[in-house]
DNA sequence: TTGCGATCCATTTTT
DNA sequence: TGGATCGCAA
């Protein structure tokens, strides 16, 4: 089952390894396998941790250990982000870490914090005559979080480019900006602690830092487990770094990654840092994975290829072991609507052709937005899809107004909950809703904050609500009946016909709340891991549907065909890619080889010659970017042409067309 | 101060 | 496309 080198990597008895895996080299069955063998050595299940930075690839993994491992008792083996491992260590361990009620925020409240705090800021202060956007302070804040780096550090990196667009010198700009900085993010700091709120950088500082000033916690808590196996170890920052570097002295950790697959660098993720990683971690090892078990060598061919063209060297040249099968098919197609009926019209025909099922087909953009056309072609040839990386329901604004109620039940300190709430009753604003606020918010004992509520100019069925919610702390699912009942009306005024359908989400919501014994836990896993992303719009999950990613979601991912959408300059890469420099681009080059490495058999690159966003693509005279250059006998070139009939274009696109015939379609019978 | 309608705008990637 | 923001009327 195992090659020689997967075998050297599982049986590796030393105390730490890095596995250096190419694309498709079998690196989560490695892992898997890897599990399976400490099992068998007579390890306890619960004291193996895999660790990976995505959910997508954490759950992958332990779906194939509960699948593959069968006859191994692997029980207890645990799969999790980084994020949710470190809330773990946090929940599990209140007495170090000090933490009762909180409540986990996500990036929307981030904004809303700093929204709030950046109006008070910049109104006392006069002299501000330059651009600062909060947003902006929110980057750079996580990216000196992430990279462990100062402030003035994390803002010449990431102010750099923006600086240079608009003709001003970094340097310059940081010294005058720093203090604004500092200031905002102090007040957020002091936000945040008077809110009993921690955000995502949070989860895992608090256990870096933690650890880091208590050597008696850290051993303790590393004790919970003997080996750490990490994926997707290319993606990791210094931040998890440090987190993980309270665990080499009691652990053993079992590394794997590819430098060419590093796509993470915005989140502060250094592809390099897996080159040191033998200098850095001590007493550590250096393995190598490189044959490929997923792709044909053509698929290969040509993803070789796009990476040989970069200016970095990346030692990597990976052979099939599957051997030969069909060249990639780069498609030319007019503009996006064409290449959108142009890969629905291939995905129906897969099944004919190749007997392939609707979930061997991938779709894989760059950006989430680069996906809607396709989805929109999904849905109207009736082709069952499903959407990877989206807005988990609990963004979505109805589910947030829900939740709103509970969350000030669960944490009475928690003024975004509390706005959200107020606000949503007729007549309430911001500004009546912040007074209210600071009449009731006293201290943190629900039940007091219940009766005050009483004297404020409050709708009788907002305050019947909470009364009923109050004790209700650990109980979610009553908590958001209750919330139905009382607020239904509401909603329905809020949201007219949509309501319906929203109402079923909450009703999703319910059910699953069940599952969790208080309402701090259900915000917080999801927060942490909105496994209902996708049950609102497809309103049945189909276990055989298509697959629409962004690449970055896809990681890890495989399928028999796999479909690539605009590879052209201005789009991949991305216009902001090419205007801030050349380690950014061949990070889009490192992503367009996820991509392509993602592919079984049938690989197709799509590229557009017109574009209804920007005529610029032309203007070069170049077609494509990365694909420049691209020797013929590499792929076999397709130019898509027009469909006539039912043609999906720029016009049809909003009121597709009705077929006359069938409108009038009637049973006489 | 709230709430609605109109207009403009802009589009990475994840936890 | 729809989102977010702005201005105006009640």
């Amino acid at each position: 089952m195992l090659n020689e080198q997967q075998k050297a990597a599982v049986d590796f008895d030393g105390k730490h390894l890095l596995v250096l895996a190419g694309a498709g080299s079998g690196k989560t069955k490695t892992i898997i396998a890897r599990a399976a063998h400490l099992i068998e050595e007579g390890v306890d299940p619960k004291k193996i941790l895999i660790v990976s930075f995505t959910r997508k690839s954490a759950r992958e993994i332990i779906e194939r250990i509960k699948t593959e491992l069968d006859g191994i008792d692997s029980d207890g083996v645990k799969g999790q982000t980084f994020h949710s491992w470190c809330m773990e260590i946090i929940k599990s361990n209140p007495n170090v870490f000090n933490m009762k009620s909180y409540t986990l925020i996500d990036e929307d409240d981030k904004e809303s914090c700093f929204k709030l705090i950046s109006g008070k800021l910049f109104k006392t202060d006069e002299d501000i005559n330059f651009n600062i956007d909060f947003h902006d302070i929110i980057e750079v804040y996580s990216f000196a979080l992430n990279t462990c780096s100062s402030l003035t550090d994390a803002m010449k990196f990431k102010l750099r480019q923006k600086c240079e667009s608009v003709g001003a010198d970094v340097d310059e700009f940081v010294m005058l900006a720093k203090d604004y900085y500092s200031k905002a993010i102090k007040a957020y700091i002091e936000f945040k602690k008077k809110n009993h709120f921690i955000d995502y950088d949070d989860i895992l500082s608090i256990v870096a830092n933690g650890l880091a000033s208590n050597e008696e916690a850290r051993r303790h808590i590393a004790k919970q487990w003997d080996y750490i196996l990490v994926d997707e170890m290319q993606d990791t920052n210094p931040l998890q770094y440090k987190v993980l570097s309270m665990f080499y002295d009691d652990c053993h950790l079992f590394c794997v990654g590819d430098d060419a697959q590093s796509i993470y660098a915005f989140r502060g993720a250094d592809f390099n840092a897996i080159h040191s990683f033998t200098e850095v971690v001590p007493d550590s090892q250096k393995q190598k994975l490189t044959v490929n078990y997923r792709s044909t060598q053509e698929i290969l061919d040509l993803s070789n290829w796009v990476l040989k063209m970069s200016p970095l060297g990346y030692d990597k040249e990976l052979t099939a072991a599957n051997g030969h099968g069909k060249k990639p098919n780069l498609m030319v197609c007019d503009n996006e609507y064409d290449e959108a009926n142009d890969v629905t019209d291939k995905i129906q025909s897969s099944r004919k052709e190749f007997g392939s099922k609707w979930k061997d087909n991938m779709v894989l953009s760059r950006s989430m937005f680069g996906l809607r056309l396709v989805e929109a072609q999904c849905i109207a040839k009736k082709i069952p899809y499903v959407v990877y990386g989206g807005v988990g329901l609990m963004q979505s604004r109805h589910v947030r107004d829900a939740v709103a109620p509970l969350r000030v039940v669960a944490n009475p300190k928690d003024e975004l909950a509390w706005l959200r709430f107020l606000m949503l009753w007729k007549n309430i604003g911001e500004v009546s809703a912040s007074k209210i606020i600071s009449n009731v918010m006293k201290d943190d004992d629900i039940d007091k904050c219940v009766a005050r509520l009483k004297k404020e100019n409050v709708p009788e069925e907002a305050k019947k609500l909470m009364k009923d919610i109050a004790g209700m702390s650990t109980d979610p699912s009553s908590a958001l009946s209750k919330v139905l009942e009382h607020m239904g009306k509401r909603f329905k005024e809020k949201y007219k016909t949509e309501w319906e359908d929203r109402k079923k989400d909450i009703e999703v919501l319910r059910d699953v709340a069940k599952n969790n014994s208080s309402i701090s836990d259900f915000v917080a896993a999801y927060v942490l891991d909105p496994k209902l992303e996708t049950t609102l719009k497809n309103q049945e999950v189909n276990e055989d549907s298509v697959i629409l990613s962004t690449i970055h979601s896809a990681k890890g991912l495989e399928a028999e065909n796999v479909y690539v959408l605009r590879v052209n300059p201005y789009s991949f890469p991305s216009t902001r890619a090419m205007q801030s420099g050349p380690e950014s681009i061949e990070e889009e080059r490192r992503c367009l080889y996820v991509a392509l490495t993602r592919a079984k058999e049938h690989l197709y690159v799509y590229t557009i010659s017109k574009s209804m966003h920007t005529d610029s693509y032309n203007q070069s005279g170049k077609v494509t970017y990365f694909l420049d250059g691209l020797p013929d006998k590499l792929v076999d070139t397709v130019v898509v042409k027009k469909p006539n009939k039912n043609s999906f274009s720029r016009d049809s696109y909003n009121n597709s067309p009705i077929d006359i015939d069938k409108a009038f379609d009637f049973n006489f019978d």
